[in-house]
DNA sequence: GTCATAATGACATTAATAATGTCAACTATC
DNA sequence: GATAGTTGACATTATTAATGTCATTATGAC
């Protein structure tokens, strides 16, 4: 098989090999309360640290009011907390609880312990390779798609 | 950075990409009057040739209700045809349409034109490599994922 | 051939995810 | 202080897909 052959099945592996990276992750959320995307939300917090809803969103790369409802369900359920924001009296800080800093550790790091375990298989360089040809492919098709017309 | 952040950045990668990807086929498909799951049963049909609706479904992981809908779409823009089935009296084959057929192909004719351009940064070993990676990646999920409580 | 079971197309309902629209309150900038 | 932009809140819409249901019809065992 050519080169163009094996990145155009490449490119189209992104569909499966997402919904079954989805699939585990909801599953090993099955009983701490947690959404996939509320997951995303304590992540992101534990990553950069507190930060107001806009910001999130523009890191997420998602719509700021669809992750004011992701946002809102962490405050609910206590994983979250607002913190006054000096630089922004209206917008305040979302930072993570206890709770929440606790649980997304814990979550984090078991799905690593599962990395480790897959890489069992492949050597350093290939797998980073791959990442390495999957960002470039990223990169390259978000061009494309983004072209004026 | 270890092996297992590597792979743990792969796998969070095949959301963008595939988001990427799925933009960048829609882009392909401005003025031909086919959506993105419309062209996934040509593309089907013209790999495998003519199949019934279920076995549509059962080849793309979908409902076999979903892809009837989008088969049904098919029918109406006259890209494929009901063809009788010798193996089942109730459920005709699918087929693609000289138009189909024509168009599926020039379809996809351009997009591995864009692959091969894409393709021009790797050598032939560093995309096969990650394609394997990939592939081993999904299934072990896949595997997680499925396993009994 | 008859009958039980499964497959099929058609249609309806529900759900999850996300984009989009709107607005009032507020903030920052000039 | 006037004006334009930001933010949270809420509503609406869209897309994609799963799920439920049912009458019809095949299929396969007998």
């Amino acid at each position: 098989m050519n080169k163009a052959q094996t990145l155009y099945e490449l490119v189209w592996m992104s569909r499966p090999l997402m919904q079954a990276a989805e699939a585990c992750v909801e599953r090993g959320l099955t009983d701490t309360g947690l959404t996939v995307r509320m997951r995303a939300v304590l992540e992101m917090l534990l990553a950069h640290g507190a930060m107001p809803v806009p910001e999130i969103a523009a890191r997420l790369d998602i719509q700021r009011q669809y992750v004011q409802l992701m946002v809102n369900e962490t405050l609910a359920s206590g994983f979250t907390v607002q913190q006054p924001n000096p630089r922004h009296k209206r917008s305040p800080l979302v930072g993570l609880s206890d709770q929440g800093r606790e649980l997304i550790r814990d979550i984090t790091q078991k799905e690593m312990d599962l990395m480790a375990a897959m890489g069992a298989g492949f050597s350093d360089a290939e797998v980073a390779s791959a990442l390495r040809v999957v960002h470039a492919v990223t990169a390259k098709l978000k061009t494309l798609a983004g072209e004026a017309e």
